[in-house]
DNA sequence: GAACGGTGTTGACGTCGTCAACTTAGGATT
DNA sequence: AATCCTAAGTTGACGACGTCAACACCGTTC
């Protein structure tokens, strides 16, 4: 039914259109206008589906966070609990390096779900619960590490997790923000980064 | 001359406004119209010292990389060259701290400089070179440590400083664009972070 | 004192998000 | 089968925004 009045399931052809339009040309590309345009219905036919833009990007935003929690998960359950410590190294790099390829591979998607472009979390409780659930396989890793007794317990697997999650967030936040030299391999670089972290800076006393 | 025609000092003032609008209602709240009647002259008065609105946040942006590189400059000068293991352990951890703490000070400027509310460098190449200088004192910070022996050399200082910018720059990120939950002692967490970085995570073999 | 150029003003345009009022079409109720 | 209800879509309009074009003012310089 092409032509027909009803749209039929614009409010999946809108969420699309979004990501699409996010991916090409950026959050400020995408509009209420530009989305209504691209699934060929006319400027406020969107309202009937979204109160508004701001909900409109919360839910493309949640879909991000979906995607990157299920890709933390499938990693975080693929360790098997009693390896090597050489191992338990690899693998914590490894999921370092997963991280910021998505965002790597998303950028925009990746700023609208925590860079500037976030929609503020107080106001869009569903988008909170959702980035909780991702953040919440980081602190899962960490504490089972710790009582597995792989890394230290002189701070709590909490503040570790805030830690960890600094140093991957940023450096996906420099590459998405173009702050950085684009890195010849952006994936080594995150894992030589969950590396040092793990082994430290310092010379051994 | 209070209502003289011509203002006398609008540019400065210009930056003034924009620089409080900017702490007060966040990059959205800087508009041309709302900086023109701070300044008590009319809408398009602005453009007769600032080519558009992006040249004008590009001036607020590097004179916030100016105070920052000055704030790391200054620490970075203050450490002893042949002081314990122990103080610079601690010097590392108080420049980690101020870079955070300036962030926390002045979020909408931090996200204006280093954020998705910055401006693309490539247009802007003043504003690359003043974000070159405040990183720049970070590489030299970290080569001076490998060069004393303190840190490791197994991988460049380079890469190092990406690491070590990429974990205080996550951090500030999460906090500026409220991703976290505030934590009690900001200067503490982001001490610590690099107490962490600089001794490892992983129990000690 | 006349011209000039830097500075400030007013008017207008196109884009954006969004509200209000109207229309359409298809399923449920009589 | 005729009716009505309602979800879904449409057009028109508004205010905010960045910014261009044309004009007004005024201190400086010949």
């Amino acid at each position: 039914m092409p032509d027909s009045y009803h749209h039929g399931a614009l409010r999946s052809a809108l969420l699309d259109a979004a990501t699409d339009l996010l991916t090409t040309d950026g959050v400020d590309g995408v509009t209420m206008r530009a989305l209504a345009e691209r699934t060929g219905v006319s400027r406020t036919a969107p309202y009937r589906h979204f109160a508004n833009k701001d909900a409109l990007l919360e839910a493309v935003a949640a879909e991000g966070f979906a995607q990157l929690q299920a890709i933390l998960k499938r990693l975080a359950e693929g360790a098997p609990p009693a390896s090597t410590k050489e191992a338990e190294r690899v693998h914590f790099a490894e999921i370092g390096a997963a991280y910021v390829r998505f965002a790597d591979a998303h950028p925009a998607h990746y700023r609208l779900m925590y860079g500037s472009d976030a929609l503020a979390r107080s106001a869009h409780p569903a988008l909170q619960a959702a980035a909780d659930a991702a953040y919440a396989e980081l602190v899962r890793l960490l504490s089972d590490a710790q009582a597995r007794g792989t890394i230290r317990s002189n701070v709590g697997s909490e503040q570790q997790a805030y830690i960890a999650w600094g140093l991957v967030h940023g450096l996906a936040s420099l590459l998405v923000d173009g702050q950085m030299e684009r890195p010849a391999d952006v994936e080594a670089l995150a894992g030589q980064a969950i590396l040092a972290l793990l082994d430290g800076l310092l010379v051994p006393a």
